[in-house]
DNA sequence: TTCATTTTTTAACATTTGTAAAAAATTAAG
DNA sequence: CTTAATTTTTTACAAATGTTAAAAAATGAA
């Protein structure tokens, strides 16, 4: 996906703000394994996703928690490093070849406190995150796994095909076992 | 908590700016039990929490399922019919007589394009509620009822005892049994 | 193709959590 | 104060999920 149509998805920058923007933006590549965010480290650099899928994890005492899943033209950020200049929860792993944007955060702080209209881009930028995440709660505390399963197989099909059972059983908040009865039981 | 108070709280705004949201914000009151916000509809209005406390929920077959306290200060809006347009998950409901502040969210759009200090100040509201959704998922995915349970002991005493234990019990995400099997356990 | 590695499924058993109903405790109203 | 209504806890049993280990299947490299 290329960085004009993800910049359009926050709503229409007028020219000059477009050309600010996308000149702090460079393209990187990664291979698959990168870890691109630490946990428990404040990152200053956010990505968009041009070409490849990666995963958010956590790590606990009882091993990786994989909580979010990143595809094309989605938002690679830590929001507590962003918003509160805090420790990040996520790490973030390349599960194929990346091709990435990548944007310092200050610079977009910079942009936001000189024009309008990329303050109301950021804005929806980040609404649209809340939307997602707001999501993601709600499916997990009004649904069974078996819902949420089913849920994950009709809105992300390519999801499925893309990563493996053990990182969507943890995503899912299941264990691989319990999720491996589930598919049983749909056959 | 009073307005300016809140105001404050997603960083500050000119003296002019202020003004022009004050004057479109009115003081309303409501008693214990009356539903600010409905499930299943676009909702236009927003509310902050000058005093009292809130919860939303989401009527499921299995019954209502409580997913959010909104106390003094907080942010009472439907995320989705604000952002998307779209129908909400929730209903609020009064938990105690409250005082609130109220805003139609048409309002608050036409200040975003006319004030810059304003969109950056919307910004940085969307921008918590995300990272306190952020952490809700978070702690519903990364610990059990038990960890859930003495968090909200330790960061929300003050809802232990102004809210019935079904509905926290339902916030967290477990019957109100289980909840009682792990408050006897800790005695 | 073959072999080694990784991933997924299955099995057996333990633990947790839910459901329904009853008892106890608390709160509200007259 | 007394009674009724609501909320919380407890009990007994059923259902769901986790853990560990092993087997089966799939994947990938030589």
């Amino acid at each position: 996906m290329n960085i004009d149509k993800i910049i359009d998805q926050f709503g229409q920058l007028p020219e000059q703000s477009k050309n600010a923007l996308t000149a702090s933006i460079t393209e990187v590549t990664f291979p698959k394994g990168h870890i691109l965010l630490k946990e428990g480290k404040v990152e200053h650099r956010m990505y968009f996703i041009k070409k490849g899928i990666v995963r958010a994890y956590s790590d606990k005492a009882s091993g990786q928690v994989t909580f979010w899943f990143g595809q094309e033209g989605d938002t690679v950020i830590s929001m507590r490093s962003y918003v509160a200049n805090e420790k990040g929860y996520e790490n973030i792993e390349l599960l194929e070849n990346c091709e990435l944007y990548e944007l310092e955060t200050r610079n977009l702080r910079a942009l936001f406190n000189l024009d309008i209209h990329f303050a109301n881009w950021g804005r929806k930028l980040v609404e649209r995150e809340l939307i997602k995440t707001e999501e993601r709660l709600i499916s997990m505390q009004f649904k069974t796994a078996v819902e949420r399963y089913n849920e994950l197989m009709q809105t992300q099909p390519g999801l499925l095909r893309r990563v493996q059972l053990g990182y969507i059983a943890s995503y899912l908040g299941i264990s691989q076992v319990s999720l491996s009865r589930i598919r049983a039981d749909l056959r």
